[in-house]
Order: C-alpha cells, then sequence, then structure tokens
DNA sequence: TATTAATACATAATTTACTTAGGTATTAAT
DNA sequence: ATTAATACCTAAGTAAATTATGTATTAATA
C-alpha cells in the first residue's frame, strides 16, 4: 500500500495522542507501537521520529525523563500541560480533517 | 481550523476523485467545487492546483480540452483509461488511510 | 564464536508537496 | 474608475518527510 505520503502532516498528532493514553514512552517503543496498532500499515521512520520530537520538546509541548535499561538508555517522553492541550486541539483538528475527507470522497449525491 | 497541512498528500485524490464523478472540470471550478464540499474547510490554492494537474496530464492520467467561455480560456481535465485504474488506487489507498488513523486515535483499548 | 538482528539513540542530505507571492488578461460589480 | 471575480500561470521559499548514514549495546543464530 504505498500511502505513505498520504501520512505526511499527521506525525505530531499522532505522537500526542499516543503519549495522551499511554502516558510516557519512548522513541524506538513507538515506533514499535504504531506498526502494531497500524497492524503495519504504517511505519514511522526514525528520521522523522526523532527531529520531531526534539521540536516538541524545545516548544514545550513535551518533556524528557532519562532512563537506563539493559544498559541501553531510553529517553521517555510525556505531555506538559501545554502539550495536553495541543493534543486536544490536533485531535479536533483531525477528526475535522478525517470528516471533510469523507465528504469530499462521498460528494456523489451533491452539487 | 489550521489544519491545512493534514491534507498535504491527498490533492492527487481529492481531484482525480471529483473528475470521476463530474466527468470533467476546469482548474478554477475545482477550487470553487472543494470549498462549497468543504464548507470552507480545505482549499485549494492555485499554486498547488495547477502544477499538480500539469503533473497529471504529463503522466497520462488526465487529459485537457480547451474551452472559450466569455473569452476566457478555460481548460477541462478530464481522466484517461489510465486516470480511471489511478483513481480506484487511490481512493483504496485513501480509504486504508483513513481507517488506520482512526484506530490510531481509537486504541485507547489496545494493547 | 563470529555474524547478524534487534534495541535505542542520533543527524545530514535530499526530496516532496506544498505555501506564498507574484504575474497576465478578461468580465462583472461598486 | 476601481475593485472583485474569473481563469490561467510560474518561481522562490518552506515544512515535513525519506533516505542514508552513524554509534553503541544486547540477543539470537549459524
Amino acid at each position: 500500500m504505498n500511502n505513505q505520503k498520504l501520512y505526511k502532516g499527521s506525525l505530531q498528532t499522532i505522537i500526542l495522542n499516543l503519549l495522551d493514553e499511554k502516558g510516557k514512552l519512548y522513541g524506538y517503543e513507538i515506533t514499535k507501537l504504531v506498526k502494531e496498532i497500524t497492524k503495519g500499515n504504517l511505519t514511522i521512520t526514525e528520521g522523522a521520529l526523532y527531529p520531531t520530537l526534539h521540536k516538541l520538546e524545545s516548544e514545550g509541548v513535551l518533556e524528557v525523563e532519562i532512563a537506563t535499561f539493559n544498559n541501553r538508555k531510553r529517553k521517555y517522553y510525556f505531555l506538559t500541560q501545554k502539550g495536553k492541550e495541543e493534543k486536544k486541539t490536533r485531535i479536533k483538528e483531525l477528526e475535522s480533517f478525517l470528516n471533510t475527507m469523507q465528504s469530499l470522497i462521498n460528494s456523489k449525491s451533491l452539487t
């Protein structure tokens, strides 16, 4: 399914939503989780993920907590209060977008 | 609703779908139609639209028919056979994308 | 035990798909 | 007479990806 480009613009929304649901997640965990939830339909590349996490952190939307597991460093991200507000806004925008796209592909009856 | 970036990647799908439904449309008409169907939620900019139409034409997905109305030139676009196949593929990809996004924002119960 | 896969982070160069900002030309409205 | 609407167009800039690397540790496998 070569439809990866449709996902362009939705990465931040996906991250914010998952963090809101799960509390905290580290980067690599997000990639695995998304693959699992979407049954392989969406693969988040690390080249997209890490810079996005850093950007959201620099904007005060996320905060980090560094942990060590099996001698491997993990950077757990979680939503700040600002991040929780941002998540709500993004989800509303996504729902509006999904509705709009639905109306566009069901417009046979219209006009 | 500053969610325009979510639409990134869906322009070709929207064009192909509208042309399949309406038969033929000219560029400016597409912008008006999309604004109307989406109740103003989506504005297709001409800077995005025209290059995309030209690209789809060069790929053999669309063909053009030039008409004159009120001394104004209109370029009517319509799907080729290849375009009709392409439209089906794109719609399937879009539906898969919409389903995937739905599952991502409804994943509370999962995992 | 040597090699590959998996885990976990990261960045730099490039590409894609736009937005923004301009431009031409005609007709309709104020 | 001026502005808005119709109808086309392109070029420069930008955001958000992809692709291609890189480091380091642990687990699995041949």
